[in-house]
DNA sequence: CCACTTAACTACACTCGATGTACTAATGCA
DNA sequence: TGCATTAGTACATCGAGTGTAGTTAAGTGG
């Protein structure tokens, strides 16, 4: 995790951390609404500016592992198109970001931070949101470019917008009913299925 | 569309068009960002107070017609539930919504704006994510309830989940590639039909 | 016609997220 | 050793959004 790289980036990646630390601690303490990046930043000893150095807003600090989320849902398409069909190629890559939700996520303490605040939060949810069309939409677009001609960009579109349509809309009321996370998971995989027709 | 009411209404009324009307005119002559509340307040003749007074945020000038098309949906709902099968009562929910979009949006000047700016405006895709979540949610709740025992609320939130998120995302796919509203409305029934296997 | 209430709007102050810019200091590199 | 790069700082500024107290006019009951 913590690559050797110069000690520039190892000094950059340790005040990174500690803004993580400090915003989770805060938000945690205090709530999302009431603690301010000024404070933040206070906490982890740097100014605010160099906050949004790092993040380009307050609340990307609770979501620093989607970029990765995403690639790895591009890198399974790019490997198993077109050998196998679109549907089974994205059952395939959302099984994969769904499993790695509980590899990585439930190790730090974000996960649970975050399922909370989205649902209390209304600019958390918007991020959440955001991020998930973002994402949806370049693995749309992946997906679509991999089978060329035999899919239409925008069924492609329509295709990964229903998959993840439904595994978030699953996944929300699955935490809003305030089960342990296998059950959200569960929830999850069970509306992937129902979204691809199993 | 103007009912009678008091002139206190009426004034209210008057107030908030002249609003709407002053930030569609400066967001289409200088950009969204470029526009302050504060110009399209004066614009009104009112102060940057009074804006918010009459919406949430910035943003919520181009979603004045958000609640009543998720209300024409809830209405659909309650109307045909539970005599036919889930599905089919929201794919008569979603054509109705589709419908109204054409019935009433595009005789404002807002929804070509809004189509323009969705593409371009991150904060006006996070607001239309987000009232399109909120609508879909309530709209899985009262299709849960109406169904009952009969349809598990967390799998209504994944059927409504996927109809919503394919329809938004081939709509977003159609707006991208750029052609004719009509193109726009036949991807996003087609998405429907698609999300709700036809 | 006259009190009394209600509510839209104003005036003003303030918080906070976010950005631009010029500068400092330490790291990396030849 | 000298130069370039870059993380972080200091400072200024903008704009969205909120709290609050006060003003004015519309609604209401006698």
């Amino acid at each position: 995790m913590t690559e050797g790289q110069g000690l520039r980036e190892r000094k950059k990646g340790r005040t990174r951390q500690a803004l993580i630390a400090a915003a989770v601690r805060l938000f945690a303490e205090q709530g999302y609404e009431r603690t301010t990046v000024a404070e933040i930043a206070k906490a982890a000893d740097v100014t605010t500016r160099t906050f949004f150095l790092h993040f380009p807003a307050k609340e990307d600090v609770l979501f620093i592992d989607a970029e990765a989320r995403v690639e790895l849902g591009l890198r399974i398409v790019a490997e198993r198109a077109p050998g196998a069909p679109p549907t089974e190629v994205l059952a395939a890559a959302m099984q994969a970001m769904i499993d790695d939700v509980e590899a990585n996520d439930l190790a730090s303490g974000i996960a649970a931070l975050r399922a909370e605040l989205v649902l209390t939060e209304p600019a958390i949810l918007r991020r959440m949101l955001q991020l998930l069309y973002d994402g949806q939409a370049r693995l749309a677009e992946a997906l679509a470019r991999a089978y060329g001609g035999d899919l239409d960009p925008i069924d492609a579109a329509a295709l990964v917008g229903s998959l993840f349509g439904a595994v978030n809309a699953a996944a929300m009321a699955a935490l809003r009913a305030g089960g342990p996370p296998e059950r959200v998971r569960a929830a999850m995989t069970r509306a992937a299925a129902l979204a691809l027709r199993r």
